[in-house]
DNA sequence: CGAATAGTGTCTCTCAGACATTATATG
DNA sequence: CATATAATGTCTGAGAGACACTATTCG
């Protein structure tokens, strides 16, 4: 291909580096509580058209989380969030024009501290509903319904999407991740833990078990509190509201 | 420091970009069951005579995993291995002559398949004892029973050990990484295989439960059978002998 | 009243941890 | 005999999962 030849014209002889990007997958979830992940929609080759996580290149000054969070910014306007190293993706080839390194991590976001604006690189960015969790993937766009498959997703994007979403169910169990979609930290219900847990673990729980477990747990160790104010956002019996009592971000 | 000056003297306007290098950290056990770790004794600066994780520039056409397992291969002559990405390290100063991005692999390599020997950058090559696990880490070398410590350690290495120490006793519970260890996964006794899993997790766990727990899991879903053959390697007592059944490496 | 969620109680089964006991081989 | 590991058994309490039931508020 002269594509390539091109780009490898522009090598000098030195050695040659593979570059770096710190790619970035923002979680969020939706108002009737579906996990939805951010995508922007490329608007070079290659893959122009296909929609694809972003990223971009780690400055040489600049750490890995830093990049990601500079990404972030750009994308979503949000700063001060959960953020986790997924994986790094690294395979010759994955990338047409170059040897590229992804290291990929994975953003919880509230939706409401969303500010969505495509970057540089994009023509336009959405929040994509993630239907199946059967990891054969399948997104259905927000608005319309309209389904997207894996051959309209960028590069390796739907292996990287896949791993995503397998970590975030396997950490759901030992770690705090759930508390970091809540719009409200400070008060919430359990109903909205509950359906949030049910939307990253692709599962439906025992709501009796879930509010027995999630009670006893989180209370005991000191995690959540109970507060003495009521909501009946998603009820019409106002329900018990709680406290997270831990840091709002990093984990 | 005139030695930042020269090496920023190397940059020639072009985006300048980041290194990448694969780390490899080899884990085995030593005879009386304990977890061990590879270490390099660097022979250059920066950390002179400072031990060292095992790692080398990844090359333009060769996947990370490649170039770990090129590593893996210089340095102690093992070729089919388990391998598993571990996290990958960024952070600007963290190598004192430039921008390094290194990702770290974690092998496990039964120890009689390991012929261990110095690549090019190193002065020499060792197994050491990782006795506690309070993640503070220390390290006995296995002769002469010398602490090493942390500060003897280059880089952020130390970093990158607890990182992989964590990940391993995290990961004991749901994949069968213990049985990477063992001598002879086709003939292995209960007791081996107890004492690889006290050597990973850093407990004590009780005789009894254990086998029981053994047998009941992995027996019940194939992953290991009885054999009829007897050993009598760690007992005056004859003792069962199981084989695993899955393939001997990847994970 | 029905609808929808809030919230409580109960039963079973599995599993982890603690501990006791017997068996088998060697010196 | 003592010793060291092999191998089996028993008890308890915690937790997961299934399910039944009552409470509260609105229209």
């Amino acid at each position: 291909m002269n594509e390539k030849e091109l780009l490898e014209g522009y090598d000098d002889g030195e050695y040659r580096r593979p570059s770096v990007t710190a790619d970035i997958l923002v979680f969020s979830m939706s108002s009737d509580f579906k996990l939805q992940l951010l995508l922007v929609k490329r608007k070079n080759h290659p893959y122009m058209g296909k929609w694809a996580i972003p990223g971009g290149f780690v400055d040489y000054d600049e750490s890995l989380e830093e990049a990601a969070l500079r990404e972030l910014r750009e994308e979503t306007h949000v700063e001060d969030v959960y953020l986790e190293q997924l994986y790094t993706f690294g395979k010759p080839g994955r990338d047409p024009r170059t040897r590229v390194i992804s290291v990929a991590y994975v953003a919880l976001v509230p939706k409401e501290r969303l500010h969505i604006q495509a970057g540089d690189d994009a023509a336009e960015a959405a929040l994509f509903d993630i239907e199946n969790i059967d990891w054969g993937i399948r997104f259905y766009s927000p608005e319309m319904r309209e389904a997207l498959s894996e051959e309209e997703l960028a590069f390796d994007h739907a292996e990287i999407i896949r791993t995503a979403l397998k970590r975030l169910a396997g950490k759901l169990d030992y770690t705090d991740i759930a508390f970091q979609m809540l719009e409200d930290k400070r008060c919430f219900t359990a109903y909205e833990f509950e359906k949030i847990y049910e939307a990253i673990s692709g599962r439906k729980v025992e709501k009796s078990n879930f509010r027995r477990d999630f009670i006893g747990r989180y209370i005991k160790t000191g995690v959540i509190e109970e507060l003495d104010v009521k909501s009946s956002r998603y009820s019409i019996k106002p329900a018990t509201c709680y406290c997270y009592k831990r840091q709002s971000h990093r984990g």
